[in-house]
DNA sequence: CTTGACTCTCCAGTTGCTGGAACGTGTATA
DNA sequence: TATACACGTTCCAGCAACTGGAGAGTCAAG
């Protein structure tokens, strides 16, 4: 018979974590009606080790519990190591991919030390009256050539059409894959069935603005988001 | 100027996150002081988006609180996010290792349907008098063939001796790797330089009850501790 | 008999929420 | 205009697995 300190030092486990466990759990061989003092047996360290074992695959104090009772068939205890492996698994992506993102963010950080960068502001913007060009872009790696060509579209047909721009085109993005590129003109042209004329509502925006190439644009959309 | 509600449509947070980073993290830009209603800003967008950015990192409230105080140097956050990313692979690695032990489990449930097991139990044992021999181990592969030779060395040397065996082996670990191989005798036999006679102490003690081949030891082995 | 180590119970705090109770507001409709 | 109901407020509790501390009782050695 130890008491709990001794019983402690053996196994290694906190004095604290023991009463804790003591939920059910891990129930002392004895208690001293008196004085309360718990008291534990030698016999109880395979069943603790166990527990501890059990525990440490990082399973949930309840589920220890359910695996230790002895109840439960080989396919239950199976099922649920399993399942606890798809958890793990699934954790690890996410950690796999939480990493990436921090490089990410710090490969970001390390460009800004000598490049231009991008920043997110929200102003009110006044209408404006845009020739544009719609389309969806097939996938994340398009984005750059495709909005070159619209870019190059849309500034083509304003020049040919002899209008002046009045500022720098904007990219407005109406759905995850789905961009208008548009450029503020200020007077009106005729619209074609390539290049549309139309005027971008003043409103409450989210301005990204973004110096560099196309290819720095998800970060940025990231950064955005 | 958006009623909590709406804000939390708006950026995807639950109304009662946007409540909670409240506790000077993230407060409204305005509220009511009759009513108690908060009002966000289009303007906090953007420092929300950083905060939840940096939230998804995997970073405390307290390391995002941080980070957001425009006192912080790019310096210190690249700090922070280094020492965050070294933090992440530490969890990765110790997932893995999990993951290792889960299916070590697996395994060993399987081989548990069709093939003796191991048990632990913990009981009280008498003195025993045993011929014995003990050797340090090179590494964990060789355990199985080295334990072999030791205790085909001491029953042979007993039989050689005409003795009669009083039990089943065991194996005396003295340390992770310095296995004794003991058989219990019945009357004592003269020990030469190789095998030893010696009274194992009556204790209680861990007994490792395992049937099967030595390669499987490892496993039980870890059962056991 | 005192000292110091040990043990007991109970309570609070941790993190990042989630749920609920009880109550006040704001707006659309009957 | 009354009323329903959607939305807002504060406060309180709970989760998991501890950790720390207060205040009090117990035990063994010197």
């Amino acid at each position: 018979m130890l008491k709990i300190g001794e019983f402690s030092r053996l196994v290694g486990v906190p004095v604290k974590t023991l009463r804790y466990d003591d939920i059910g759990l891990f129930k002392p061989d004895r208690v001293d009606p008196h004085t309360g003092y718990r008291f534990y047996a030698f016999e109880q360290l395979p069943r603790l080790n166990h527990l501890l074992a059990l525990k440490d695959l990082g399973l949930s104090l309840n589920q220890v519990a359910l695996l230790l009772e002895e109840t439960l068939s080989a396919d239950q205890l199976r099922g649920m190591l399993l399942l606890k492996q798809v958890e793990l698994e699934d954790l690890a992506r996410d950690i796999r991919e939480r990493i990436a993102r921090v490089e990410a963010r710090l490969n970001l950080i390390e460009m800004e030390d000598n490049m231009p960068h991008y920043e997110v502001v929200i102003k009110t913007v006044e209408p404006v009256l845009v020739a544009s060009k719609r389309e969806a872009i097939p996938d994340y790696e398009t984005i750059g050539p495709v909005m070159d060509r619209l870019y190059n579209e849309v500034v083509n047909y304003v020049v040919e059409n002899k209008r002046q721009f009045a500022g720098t085109g904007m990219t407005v993005w109406h759905d995850n894959l789905d961009a208008e590129a548009t450029v503020p003109i200020e007077k009106p042209v005729p619209e074609n069935d390539r290049v549309k004329i139309r005027t971008l509502p003043g409103d409450q925006m989210a301005c990204l603005v973004h110096h560099g190439s196309f290819d720095l644009m998800p970060r940025a959309y990231e950064a955005a988001s």
